[in-house]
DNA sequence: ATAATTGCAAATTTTTTGCAGGTTC
DNA sequence: GAACCTGCAAAAAATTTGCAATTAT
């Protein structure tokens, strides 16, 4: 379990009511739109304004707490910053799945950015197809 | 140059002349966003509408003549479909940069993908970071 | 106590749609 | 000439903003 409130402060953020009910959400889903967000967390605690969860989603992706996930052809999701990793998307479903790099799967991007002499700051790699459940 | 109603009969598209100015533009630039397609078409042909650009990207899409490149906190740019590449993508000034991929900076995606029992359909990989010019 | 955050309603921006007239094959 | 495309204006959807009341530290 994820100390939200922690996490929000080392950010720099007040651990608000609203803020640890939108974490919630996104940890409970990994990936998740912000439509998405506003309809789960309706349901727990109807109050809670859409002007709310944009605001806050802007300001935790500016402070690092998440992060963008944009999807071809759909809107974006977001996630809790974590380790590196790539996402596999379900075209069929949408499900976003997370993948951790070992050795054995290890992307050289380093090199490209190398022989392009471009300062490397984020990677983003997403693999589109079929998941494993959609296939059946 | 590209033949642009060639490419656009292969994809049973019709060859309009508001099409073909699309294409010119995303060509002219590489990658591009609607707003920008828009500003600069409308300079060369300023009756051309906005809805229109919309119902071709979309349709274009689709086809498979463009793809889309979503991109962390900026709208999607679209580009004419080629090889595979990657993108380097300066967050200073916003430039897209091609890099096709060769032995030495090989990603290995399609293992990671097995490992999964993940069907791969594309691969869309992102450097983000700042490009040569804005470094100095 | 202070500065930040929320919710609301309104404004803005972005994207989609319907349809009459025009164009491509 | 049949099917498809365009432009317009209007509608719908998504996102941002201002401000008074509330809340976190």
């Amino acid at each position: 379990m994820i100390d939200y409130a922690l996490l929000l402060k080392e950010h720099q953020l007040k651990a608000t009511f609203q803020r640890m009910q939108i974490l919630e959400v996104i940890e409970k889903y990994g990936h998740i739109a912000i439509e998405a967000i506003y309809e789960e967390v309706s349901r727990i605690h109807s109050s809670l304004s859409l002007a709310t969860i944009y605001k806050n989603i802007v300001l935790m992706t500016q402070k690092g707490v998440l992060t963008e996930i944009p999807i071809i052809g759909e809107k974006s999701k977001y996630e809790i910053i974590k380790d590196e990793h790539i996402h596999l998307i379900c075209t069929e479903c949408g499900t976003v799945i997370d993948k951790m790099l070992d050795d054995d799967t290890a992307i050289d991007t380093e090199k490209v950015a190398k022989t392009s002499s471009f300062s490397l700051e984020h990677r983003q790699v997403n693999l589109y197809g079929t998941c494993d459940h959609c296939q059946s």
